[in-house]
DNA sequence: AATTTAATCTGAGCGTGCTCATTTTTACTT
DNA sequence: AAGTAAAAATGAGCACGCTCAGATTAAATT
């Protein structure tokens, strides 16, 4: 049972290992689950057996690269940040994980986090924006927020960060610069949101 | 070649006619395409030549309601909104004719008007995006902003409004009126976000 | 060791969206 | 009318993600 457990873990790292190679080269719609199971020395079948989809695949690899992110994040905080500087560090910490698996990362991120509603949920997706919520709550609630934010400011939150992952993926300036200025950017109007003074400034330019 | 012109356009209302009826009652995923071309009288192939992917079937459907919405929002307002209310105005508008869509809607807009990079652009989508973007510069400009909003804002403006998107096409509350919420507070928030007000400009939290 | 039970692997095969060589229909020319 | 070329329709077939009945291997039991 040893050598098995450990077979085991060596063909699921193995498929992982595989197919980062083959997204990266050749995209992730491009790679087939059959490239992806040859490559690993395994039948079709049997992948199966370890990632119920190519979506899962994909997304398993987001969720390790985003949990490395946290805990960069974690070591990384002084504890003297403001709310926005916080948000940032966490959000820039996530993607500085995620910059190994850019090239492949617009079809999987699509289809896993979008908030659009679907049939077939992928449970990695679910558990990846769940995670990412609450920890946006905690930070939040270090800052002496009392009471959460409601529906309405997650809600805006998670369509920032969307937009944020959407463009960082697509993101060609030197250093991603823009995507930094974007990241600021949508924080610093979230903290407005949750502050509730974004509520009634509307149009100072009008006419 | 009249006839045959009218027999052409009778074959495509045929197939949305279809399409549309079909997605409703069993969700887009669930709908093949040979059940659509089935229920249009014609061969599988036939419809391809008529739109090239399934996709953009769905995407002309919403493309014809927004263009309709469009329209509604043209002569309903009284040219007296501040910006907030334009904006308001014009998302309700576009939605108000999406609603007969909206049990399909989700697969449709998540693939078709995501910010996402993707390899097969549905022109559809493309056209949608760029058609409601330029439509809220227009109804930025009216209200007295001489310089048009930066990529930044309207980066942000799209995510919001896909994050609307997605929440509406959930939304199970009395006639929608959580999403109405949440398009207020978008854009409050977006108007604040061109304003220029409260955000110092990025880069200190450079790294 | 032999036998039984459970876990794991396998690849032929299914249902998709979509293609394309071929057939059929249409519109024009004589 | 007959002939011709272009346009449109056809459906067998492809590649894909994924399934599942059966084969293979490992573990537990006697």
């Amino acid at each position: 049972m040893r050598i098995s457990e450990q077979a085991k873990q060596e063909s699921r790292s193995r498929i992982l290992e595989k197919a980062a190679e083959l997204f990266t080269s050749n995209g992730f719609d491009n790679t087939t689950t059959r490239d992806i199971a040859l490559a690993a020395g395994l039948a079709t079948g049997t992948m199966f057996n370890y990632f119920p989809s190519k979506e899962t695949l994909g997304m398993t690899m987001v969720t390790e690269a985003l949990g490395h992110g946290t805990d960069d994040f974690k070591s990384r905080r002084t504890g003297e940040e403001d709310l926005n500087e916080d948000l940032f560090l966490f959000i820039t910490s996530g993607l500085r994980r995620l910059q190994p698996l850019r090239p492949f990362l617009g079809p999987v991120l699509e289809r896993s986090l979008s908030a659009f509603p679907r049939k077939n949920v992928c449970l990695e997706g679910e558990a990846a924006r769940s995670g990412h919520l609450e920890a946006v709550q905690e930070i939040i609630s270090r800052h002496g927020f009392t009471t959460a934010p409601d529906y309405v400011a997650m809600t805006i939150y998670w369509s920032l960060y969307l937009g944020i992952l959407a463009y960082w993926t697509n993101d060609e300036s030197p250093n991603q610069e823009d995507s930094k200025g974007l990241i600021d950017y949508s924080m610093q109007f979230f903290v407005q949101v949750i502050s509730g003074n974004g509520a009634n400034t509307g149009g100072e330019h009008a006419e």
